[in-house]
DNA sequence: CCACCATGTGTACGATCGTACATTAAGGCC
DNA sequence: GGCCTTAATGTACGATCGTACACATGGTGG
């Protein structure tokens, strides 16, 4: 038999390689034995480190979630003029849509679990809410509502539709929003 | 043996349950033989009428989207003037949240599939494209693009976090986008 | 150095699924 | 009215899955 192998951060790595199957496979595909084959982990180690299938993929989208949230704002600290926010928000939509195609698979299966189950509505509502409050920092709250809001609208729309649309007609929408 | 039914349309029948299958159980927790049971069909019927489960699934959800886009039209068609359009067009948004919690989960399931699967991002492409077509009436392409977008944006975001917006607030964000 | 216990693993079970396919019922045609 | 084509059905098979759980293992306190 093996030796077993002295892995500190195998809990860590096992989160890491299911968003790498969810995005190849989607939530539904998702299944202990491909998680585990591609962490390079025996099964047992899945329920021995997650209660369930359902807690490794809340742990795993909320993992998801936090990186984006945490990018954006990231982009929007950075910002100190007005132009500087609409070029950093322009900068989500269109610098994430042709970057990272895993991030859109990833988003709208955490939206989907999220329209059904509370326990992931939870995560997606701490998300949003992340958001908007980094865009207050610029505009009034329900201005921030409407630009998060044409933020997802924008990424969705221009990413499975796959139409190139310029960085300047993204501006002007964002701009007139900003009213 | 139960006598077979004469069932014209058991075909329909099927594809409409298969709907509400979606919608309470995810497309993951579609099966057909949960289908079969409420649709009152024998499991035969299943793999008799849809090739596979895909199949199905794709009949089912293109009979969703063309079912939005066409009340989405029948709206926008009885606008004629800038304030009706904007009216119609916070109801897109007001009372498909409030009124068909059910409609959330199928758009974001068949979204969900989009991302991953060409033959549902048909399905998507066509719906959007209507849509926006729907808008050209009334604007440029450009601005029918971010309309569109922010339609999405608001539906989801409103009806994710479940905050009452007001209808006026959103009228303003349609507004200021109207240039 | 040894025994014990927490940590980690392999396997097996029961359930469920998609789908194939042999079989049955129905109704038109002679 | 009987036959035969076609529409419809019931069942069974192989695969896959989540999860439980008995067992192995290695570090550690005595």
């Amino acid at each position: 038999m093996a030796t077993r192998r002295h892995d500190p951060d195998r809990r860590n790595r096992i989160i890491e390689k299911t968003l790498e199957v969810i995005a190849e496979n989607g939530v539904a595909g998702t299944t202990h034995r491909k998680v585990a084959r591609r962490a390079d982990v025996p099964l047992g180690s899945m329920t021995y480190h997650f209660a369930d299938l359902d807690e490794l993929l809340r742990e795993a989208l909320t993992l998801h979630a936090m990186r984006i949230a945490e990018r954006h704002d990231a982009r929007l600290s950075a910002a100190a003029t007005l132009d500087e926010l609409i070029e950093a928000i322009v900068d989500f939509i269109h610098v994430d849509v042709d970057g990272s195609p895993h991030e859109l698979v990833l988003t709208l299966e955490l939206y989907t679990l999220a329209a059904r189950q509370p326990a992931f509505r939870a995560i997606t509502h701490a998300w949003m809410q992340q958001s908007r409050r980094a865009l207050e920092r610029f505009v009034d709250a329900e201005t921030a509502f409407d630009v998060d809001a044409i933020i997802e609208g924008l990424y969705i729309h221009a990413s499975l539709d796959q139409l190139t649309r310029t960085r300047d007609s993204t501006a002007r929408a964002i701009r007139r929003l900003l009213g």
